[in-house]
DNA sequence: ATGCAGGAGAAAT
DNA sequence: ATTTCTCCTGCA
């Protein structure tokens, strides 16, 4: 159990909280905000983190008591978080639904990480962090993203900017993309930014689809297979019943769930049919599970 | 050092 | 309908 330093900086003034019965540890807060969900925040110190969400630059941190916590240094409500964080989502029920009864892995995973929650982060935002994911590890993605926000996209406050528009992306030559630790996916990126100046409510629309059409319309973009739109669907297209197989997950399935030689489309299907509709919040404590144990394992 | 890290797409079975 | 190869790059 992580100590909360003394006089931390959430103890400084203009704070918010984001939501009064909203209360998380610190390790939930931070694999909520830095475990692979979004890649748009930076740890500032134990429990405060630094990013751009929504058109705002933001701190957010954690009080004593386990309470969220947000200040804008552009001005930000921080009203505009209940929405990020979809506190309108009852994730504690949803999490009750989830076969945890009959399912002890999923039950050990649940019980380690209380309050676990799945954004409502913007879709075209979802879209270009994800597109630059593959093989990749989260420093490296956070890197690029880091490095288009600083070129392309709006300066907010000190040295935060927001990520840059697909409109504007479009305009960017795809070498230059290149420069930007973007490697082979750079070709993927230019073409869904031509694709999209044709079709720019596109990833807002996979919010008002059915999931088998809002997949089918993300995995037609190049560069975007079922793993990415996946992602994309579950993290900011309120699709909770996605389920994203990585290697992690396809990891934890092979070996806990003793799926050994069973390949990646089947691995997802018995995901959606053994968690239900909210497989992806189930997705979401077995991932964090899996990176804790590879944590430890490292120390 | 060589593999591999939260993949996708096309070619080759 | 699967399996294999290629695509970039940095970190272990």
């Amino acid at each position: 159990m992580e100590q909360l330093p003394v006089g931390n900086a959430v103890n400084g003034t203009g704070w918010t909280p984001v939501d009064l019965d909203f209360r998380l540890s610190p390790a939930v807060l931070a694999e909520i905000l830095d475990g692979g969900q979004t890649f748009a925040w930076d740890a500032t110190g134990t429990t405060t983190y630094g990013g751009a969400a929504r058109g705002h630059a933001w701190e957010i941190g954690l009080s004593a008591d386990g309470t969220v916590l947000a200040r804008s240094p552009t001005g930000g409500d921080p009203i505009l978080l209940t929405d990020y964080f979809a506190l309108d989502t009852d994730f504690a029920a949803l999490t009750d639904a989830l076969p945890w009864r009959s399912d002890p892995v999923l039950a050990k995973a649940v019980r380690q990480w209380p309050g676990l929650r799945i954004l409502r982060q913007d879709p075209a935002e979802a879209l270009l962090g994800f597109l630059c994911s593959s093989t990749k590890q989260i420093v490296q993605i956070k890197e690029i993203l880091r490095l288009f926000a600083r070129h392309f996209g709006k300066h907010l406050h000190g040295a935060t900017h927001a990520l840059p528009s697909w409109e504007t992306l479009a305009a960017v030559p795809e070498d230059e993309l290149r420069r930007h630790k973007t490697g082979y996916r750079a070709r993927y990126i230019a073409a869904v930014a031509r694709r999209l100046a044709d079709w720019p409510d596109l990833p807002l629309r996979i919010r008002s689809l059915p999931y088998p059409e809002a997949r089918a319309m993300l995995t037609d973009l190049p560069g975007v297979g079922g793993k990415i739109a996946d992602c994309v669907l579950l993290f900011a297209g309120g699709h909770l019943g996605a389920f994203p197989v990585d290697t992690w997950i396809a990891n934890v399935l092979r070996t806990e769930y003793h799926l050994a030689d069973w390949p990646l489309p089947q691995l997802r299907r018995f995901g959606e049919v053994h968690f239900g509709p909210h497989a992806g919040l189930a997705q979401q404590y077995l991932f964090a599970a899996a990176r804790r144990r590879r944590a430890l394992r490292v120390l």
